[in-house]
DNA sequence: CGCCGGGTGTCCGGCACCGCACATAACAAT
DNA sequence: ATTGTTATGTGCGGTGCCGGACACCCGGCG
C-alpha cells in the first residue's frame, strides 16, 4: 500500500502551502534527485525551474568570469533556489550549484510566479526568505573584505552543518576553495589548522565537525549575524 | 500661489503610485533634507522611517564591526533605503549612510508595510528594487574578493555617477575609503593613478568625471553586470 | 602487480594591501 | 599674517594570499 503526500513537507517554504494548496501544486512539481556539482541555474540564462531542496544543499555563486566566483548564499530546506523567478525578469544572476547532494522538489517557474500572485502567505514566506538571502549576501561581502581564509572556512562549515542539520558531510578542498573564491592551497592549509585544534576531522574528501562550539570560536563574527537573521526572518 | 504636488514624484518607486494613492500616502511623508554622513538606519536598530531619495545618494554598508565595513548597494532616486520593513521583522541589518546630500522623502514604516499589502503594483515595485539589490550585493562580494583597489574604485565612481545624474559630486578620500572598505590611502594612490590617465580630475572634495567611457574600461566587468541588472529589473 | 588519477600536503617568489607615521597643502577663522 | 583644521600625498616594514610547481598517498583498474 502508498503513503500519502505529507501534508507538511519536508522544505520549509512548501510547508507554508495548505494541504490543499499543496495538492494542487504538487501538480506542477516533480521530486528529483541532485548530485555533487550539477549546475542548476547560469547568469545570463532563463530559469526554467525552481528548485525546493528536501535534504539537498544549494549554493549560489556570484561571479566575476566564468570560472571565478564566490558563494553568496546557501540554499537548504529551509528556502529555494531561483526566486528571482517570482518577481523581475527571470533570467538568472547567481549560479546555483549542487554542494550537497540529496533530493528536491522541482517546480516550473511559471508555476512560482502564478502561487505567488495568489497566495498571499506563501508569497511573504518567499519575501521573507530574499530578504535573509540578501543579508546573507552583504554579510559574505565584508567578510571577504576582511577576515582571513581560516575564520572564513570554520564559517562556511558551520553554515554548511546548520543548512544539512549533520555534522557529517562529503567534499573535497577543491570544492570547499571554490566557494571561498580561494585556491586549493589556502583551503588545505586552514583545514589543517583546524584539525590540528581538533575542531574538526577530516580525510579524503570527508568532513566531520568534532567541537561545533569551539568552530563557531574560530569563525568570524559573521556566522552568528547570519544565523540571527535566519532564526529571526 | 502655491503649486500643486506633482502628480509623478522625482523618486521612481513613488511615481509608481496612481496621483490619488500618492495624495493618500503623502500626509503620511514629509520631504527631509540629507547631509553627508548621515546615518538613517543603524543595523540592530529598529526602523521607523523609509526614505526615497529625490536628489540624494544613500549608501548600504554592510559591518564586521561598527567601525569597519563595507558598501553593498546605493540607493539613488530609484529606489528606497530600508525597505526591508515592508516584509521580515523591521530591524536594519545594513547601515544607511547619506553618501550624497540632497532630498529625499520620509515615511514612517507602519505606512510602507500599509501600502505594500494593499497595492499590488507598488508592492511589485518594491520587489523588483529589492531583487537589485540583492544583485547589487552578489557582485560586490565577488568583486571585493577578486578585484584590485583601482578597478573598483572606478566601478564605484561609474555607480555613484548613474545614482546621482551627474558627472561631479562633493566627497573625500576618506568617504571612498569607508565606502571600499579599504585604507583612505589605496584610495589616494588609486585615484592619482586615474587621474594622471585623465580619466577624472579631483581636487579636495570635488570629484570629476572627465572621460566616462574611458573611466568604464578602467573599472571591472562588475560595472556593467550591476547596470545591465538595473535596467532589466 | 604496477599503473594512473584524483585528492592532499609543502615549498617559493612575488605583490597588493595593511597599519603606522609623518610631511605637505589648502582653506577658514581670528 | 597666524594659527588651527581638514584634506592629500609619501615612505616603510610586515603579511596574507596568489600563481606555479612538485612530491606524496590512496584506491581502483587493467
Amino acid at each position: 500500500m502508498g503513503y500519502a503526500a505529507p501534508a507538511r513537507s519536508p522544505n520549509r517554504l512548501l510547508a507554508v502551502l495548505s494541504p490543499a494548496d499543496f495538492a494542487r501544486v504538487r501538480k506542477h512539481m516533480q521530486p528529483v534527485s541532485l548530485s555533487l556539482g550539477q549546475v542548476l541555474h547560469e547568469p545570463g540564462t532563463r530559469i526554467r525551474h525552481v528548485y525546493f531542496p528536501y535534504s539537498s544543499v544549494i549554493s549560489l555563486l556570484s561571479l566575476v568570469s566564468p570560472n571565478k566566483g564566490a558563494e553568496v548564499g546557501m540554499v537548504g530546506n529551509e528556502g529555494i533556489a531561483g526566486a528571482s523567478a517570482a518577481f523581475g525578469p527571470n533570467i538568472a544572476h547567481l549560479r546555483s550549484l549542487v554542494q550537497g547532494a540529496g533530493t528536491a522538489m522541482r517546480m516550473s517557474a511559471p508555476c512560482l510566479r502564478e502561487e505567488c500572485n495568489t497566495n498571499a502567505s506563501f508569497n511573504r514566506a518567499l519575501l521573507r526568505f530574499s530578504y535573509v538571502l540578501l543579508v546573507q549576501a552583504a554579510q559574505t561581502a565584508a567578510c571577504n573584505r576582511f577576515h582571513k581564509i581560516p575564520a572564513r572556512l570554520a564559517r562556511w562549515l558551520l553554515v554548511t552543518r546548520d543548512r544539512l542539520h549533520s555534522d557529517d558531510f562529503a567534499l573535497t578542498h577543491q570544492l570547499m576553495s571554490v566557494m571561498l573564491g580561494v585556491r586549493r592551497v589556502g583551503v588545505t592549509v586552514a583545514a589543517g589548522a583546524l584539525e590540528k585544534q581538533g575542531l574538526i576531522a577530516y580525510s579524503r574528501g570527508r568532513m566531520q565537525i568534532v567541537k561545533p562550539k569551539a568552530l563557531e570560536r574560530a569563525a568570524c563574527e559573521c556566522y552568528k549575524i547570519v544565523r540571527s537573521a535566519y532564526r529571526k526572518g
